[in-house]
DNA sequence: CGGAATCCTTGTAGATACTG
DNA sequence: CAGTATCTACAAGGATTCCG
């Protein structure tokens, strides 16, 4: 990447980028999936966020919040009150990416037990070969 | 994991995991999605899929199809030959997931342009601030 | 051909502390 | 309240090499 590094990765993406990537990039990182879920209900406020994610620092979700709303997904509007008041809220398009999501939720639901007994399997395989 | 650690690691879920980020840990990556698309259209070999992917190293190849086959996603068929040849396939499970997955490119072939846009305007907004 | 082992570079994320 | 900045860690991923 000759480009100059701002800080947020601006990598030129590859022309033969198939759509898969494209989308699995916007999506991926531990924050991104839980942020869209917890702002599906309506507009949040930044520390609502923080406390319903459980688990995620203030610097994660600060920067997840800027890449999404960065791709047009959140829409930030900060009320000039005293003390601050910043409410995050998903657009029409994310909205239609959390519907999609939920379908591989549903997928996930279906097929968790299956995974599970899987890598059981696969694991109970691999680590007592020596058994008798 | 028991296991020696070899590199890449599936860390073990969160009991409270939320189904949502159940299936991303397992999406994610960024090799997972790719060899499910290139293994959907039915049984394929070790060589094709390195060449398929094209910027995948062996390592990376090899590592995420172990976890596929682990979690029941791929199934791996050594066919006794010299030289040796290796098939893997999808499970229906997968190829369920692979529709899924589908469903998420169509969003981003959607919205691929407006998303490409938001960020264009939200880097220029800030990158030219003294612009006069 | 298919894969395992090793080494090294990087991105991603956590903790902490400071500000408007 | 809602951030920003810095410093650190760890694990994903790349390159290379050896093996059946």
């Amino acid at each position: 990447m000759s480009q100059r590094n701002t800080g947020v990765t601006v990598q030129v993406v590859n022309a033969h980028a198939c759509p898969v990537r494209e989308v699995l990039d916007r999506v991926s990182g531990k924050w991104s999936v839980q942020i869209l879920v917890a702002a599906a209900h309506g507009p949040i406020r930044f520390t609502e966020l923080e406390r319903s994610i459980e688990g995620i620092s203030r610097r994660m979700l600060t920067l997840t919040l800027r890449n999404l709303e960065r791709d047009g997904l959140v829409t930030r509007t900060v009320h000039p009150t005293v003390p601050p008041k910043v409410e995050y809220e998903l657009t029409p398009v994310a909205l239609e990416l959390h519907e999609t999501l939920q379908r591989l939720t549903d997928w996930a639901e279906r097929n968790r037990v299956y995974i599970a007994e899987s890598r059981a399997a696969y694991d109970t395989e691999r680590e007592e070969p020596a058994d008798a």
